[in-house]
DNA sequence: CTCTTGACTTGACCTAGATCAAAACTTGTA
DNA sequence: TACAAGTTTTGATCTAGGTCAAGTCAAGAG
């Protein structure tokens, strides 16, 4: 499980190029990097993440997994997807909160204790301020879901995840579809539904790739945080003011 | 608007006794507070904060306020209901992000321009952990709404919030009805219908009094993260583990 | 103490999306 | 090149919670 010095400083340059670390020099991050350790995971195992036992920084070097709550009927949401280069925080949770990580492909997990994050806080106020930018990037992602999941019928929650991964999977759906529709707070059939749906608005679905008649049909779909990132925002053709 | 002499000092004692000014001396708070503007708002009144024109840390020194979105059918979801002492930082959302605040009774607010809440937060790094703590317990909260909102049929939406009160607001409902029943996502109808449904179980509300033939009727509702805060937490008459 | 206004409740009905079951694809493996 | 396992789709049916409309209740104003 320890890594070896040959992978260790691929790690490094990985680690260097993460937001996170950006704005620090790897001196500065020297010390923080030797306290990381890597940890395997298959597919289809489940952990339960709660801030006692995994009060650390977690790192999605490689791999795929979900974030998820299960009430006892057995319904799942899944709050969060978490694919490479994505960070999910435990030591910042409640003690008494707890969220099951349920790997979907074999995965590879960086962690970093809590005490060596807080001592690179402490030491490196630009450090401070990525992991803020972090916490800040996760409430509002949390606060956008809650409204898609709310006030979204089935077909535009599948529309608006489409422009997600229009916009930052260049047309290309990442992951399963029950995946996604978890995600979105719908059961499979009802994604397939709405596919039909949009289908004949002239958006289809052609083995995960998102192939649109005109071009812009998906963009009634879009919210403007998604939207900052697709090529033609608060252009003509963009729908956003 | 501008805040008097006298008023000033009340208002200094009042911020020291907030969480997000914790383990800082009133020395070393002064350059911000005198940073602090004061700005009323009226019942009624809707603003749409975003990050442009907000991009400040404000406080709620008193009144009451939802954050919510509407979709094009005037369906609304509440993201948070912003009591006394609340913090809302529209400086830490996304350019693009905006939320309405609505005015449910007449509200002061306090609010510190961004500059000075990150010189604050450079010269002072007790500042930035309280700035840390306040985000991850922002996002822990969104978390377990998203939890609630999907995974819980109306019947345990309502138990659950009873739980919240009868722990946090001693036995006592804060708000009205509506306004609760917006933030846990049904409308008014189902959640009287829910209180019916509650009431054959021994749980009663009397003029927003929480009425219980036992004692332990709403445990069953109760969340660790909510159950923390209960004088019976984790002893033999509470249900988690 | 009335009246008005807004908050809450009740009942009758409707609908989006869930559920269940079966069929049709996909994918990896032998 | 076919088999088994998993994923997605389709169709038929069901249901929790929404909608609408008509009360009832409560509180502040005159």
């Amino acid at each position: 499980m320890l890594p070896n010095n040959k992978n260790l400083s691929r790690y490094h340059s990985y680690l260097l190029k993460l937001p996170i670390f950006q704005g620090l020099n790897e001196g500065q991050l020297k010390a923080l990097f030797g306290t990381m350790q890597v940890k395997q995971h298959y597919k289809g195992e489940m952990v339960t993440f709660n801030a006692a036992k995994h009060s650390k920084l977690y790192i999605n070097f490689d791999g795929l997994f979900k974030l998820t709550k299960i009430n006892e009927c057995g319904d799942e949401i899944v709050l969060r997807i978490v694919d490479k280069k994505s960070i999910v925080s435990p030591m910042h949770f409640s003690k008494f909160y707890n969220i099951t990580a349920d790997f979907i492909r074999n995965t590879t997990l960086f962690y970093f204790p809590e005490e060596a994050i807080k001592k690179m806080m402490k030491d490196n106020h630009q450090f401070s301020l990525n992991i803020i930018q972090y916490l800040s990037e996760n409430a509002q992602a949390l606060m956008l879901s809650v409204e898609v999941l709310q006030l979204k019928a089935a077909k535009e929650k599948v529309g608006w995840y489409l422009v997600h991964a229009k916009i930052n999977n260049s047309f290309k759906l990442p992951y399963p579809k029950s995946l996604i529709a978890a995600y979105l707070g719908m059961k499979p059939e009802s994604f397939s539904r709405a596919l039909n749906a949009l289908k004949k608005d002239g958006i289809t679905l052609e083995n995960k790739k998102i192939l649109l008649d005109n071009g812009d049909e998906l963009c009634g779909y879009c919210d403007p945080v998604t939207g900052a990132d697709c090529p033609s925002f608060k252009t003509d053709r963009c729908l956003h003011d």
